[in-house]
DNA sequence: TTTGGAGTTATTGTCGACAATGTTCGTGTG
DNA sequence: CACACGAACATTGTCGACAATAACTCCAAA
């Protein structure tokens, strides 16, 4: 079963529930990166109004996944390297911030209950499935946590409302399931220790580490498929 | 003359002309904040359809100016002192990140450009009125170009296009016209020096002291405030 | 007096149709 | 043959009306 985003709200409109779907099929690749939106079309698809839909699209819109221009309408966001780049850059600067927030402002009890979700992960990750697991789930679960723990609002909006669909999205399209399961288990480990601490600075730079680290590990990727490519020209 | 967002469009349709007036009149404080939004009310002031009018709010709603919920209407965001401090942490890591971004990113002519800004502000500030009109737009203006100069445009998108309306909103509200204009162009001077230098590490910490200096000094004004009630209280 | 519920009113959500704009295709002219 | 212009088509923007939901009022019973 899929984590669901927490700041998530159950679908109580028609529009709602094609946002939903379209943000699914969007994330998933069904609907093709770049590819424009006929409203027509997926008015019929989906068969609701088109201004049912075209709320729904307003909503796509406001996590990025789709771009509108006036007059012309509305296309799925392309997925470039650049695009991916900026995000993790983004999310260096709002996570490391975030994280600094939660060793602050997190309750003792909400600590508490993410050292027993990592203990979890921990005993999941001992099972061979369980390595596969954690590169999806445990660590979007355990970023969520963070954020949320910051109590701040305007983070928590902008992370897990904005960011992470759009992160789900260039995971699902590149194909990113990193060889980085086990290093990034120990990392969300100190990152854990540092706010147990109540040590915010140091629990900001462990977070900008793993996620830059995550960054780097995808620029190094990118080198060697170019080279790659560079050679198979030859 | 209002300093405009560099990221702003020309309004094209209709819906852009109200959400452009709304916007305004929300920023301004013409529209009481916490007021909830009728839409045959506004349809009928801006002389629009319903649909039109819904357009427009959903604009507002991707710059966290109001807030809806299903079924019930779109309400005018409540200034609160948490959710000032809640901007000022976020713009803190946000505007830190595209300032080390800047520093690695921007043009020789960019550069160039924003120094040159600079020395205008420096002349302006010489005279009486100048000192005022420091405060307003020649801040906008000079994080607006660091922001740009990230060549980010999730950092770009996200501060220019969601942030700022709010902070513009707060600072109308509050009456924010603190007497740090003098040491504020000092700051600046400075974070300028270190984009030049192509110190990003620097940079993104002078970014981060700036603001962090704005919020810790309106948290100040918050506790006399407060003080001042409770002695008028007895 | 207060509370609970039925009926009324107002507001939001959704729909289909029309107007305005963009796009495409074909034709004519240089 | 290339290019420009214009007509036909498709798509988006806007509108007014209806359906569904929430808010309010008023009355009755505890």
């Amino acid at each position: 079963m899929p984590l669901q985003n927490p700041t998530r709200q159950a679908p109580i409109t028609a529009a709602d529930k094609v946002f939903e779907q379209l943000q699914h099929a969007i994330v998933e690749g069904d609907i093709a990166a770049g590819t424009k939106i006929s409203e027509p079309e997926l008015a019929k698809k989906y068969e609701v109004s088109r201004a049912t839909l075209r709320e729904a699209i307003n909503r796509l819109e406001k996590c990025h996944l789709v771009e509108r221009q006036a007059n012309i309408g509305a296309r799925i966001v392309e997925c470039s390297v650049e695009g991916l780049l900026d995000l993790y850059i983004t999310r260096e600067a709002l996570e490391g911030m975030a994280c600094r927030q939660a060793a602050a402002n997190m309750t003792d009890e909400e600590i508490v209950q993410m050292q027993s979700m990592l203990a979890e992960h921990a005993k999941a990750k001992e099972l061979q499935e369980g390595v596969a697991y954690y590169q999806e789930e445990g660590d979007l679960d355990f970023h969520y946590k963070v954020i949320l723990g910051s109590h701040n609002q305007q983070l928590i909006n902008i992370l897990c409302g904005q960011l992470y669909h759009l992160l789900r999205m260039y995971r699902c399209q590149f194909g990113m399931n990193s060889p980085r399961a086990t290093r990034a288990f120990d990392e969300h480990s100190r990152i854990i220790d540092a706010i147990a601490d109540r040590d915010g600075e140091l629990a900001e730079i462990l977070m900008r580490r793993h996620i830059a680290a995550s960054r780097k590990n995808i620029e190094k990727k990118i080198a060697q498929h170019k080279l790659q490519q560079h050679n198979e020209d030859k």
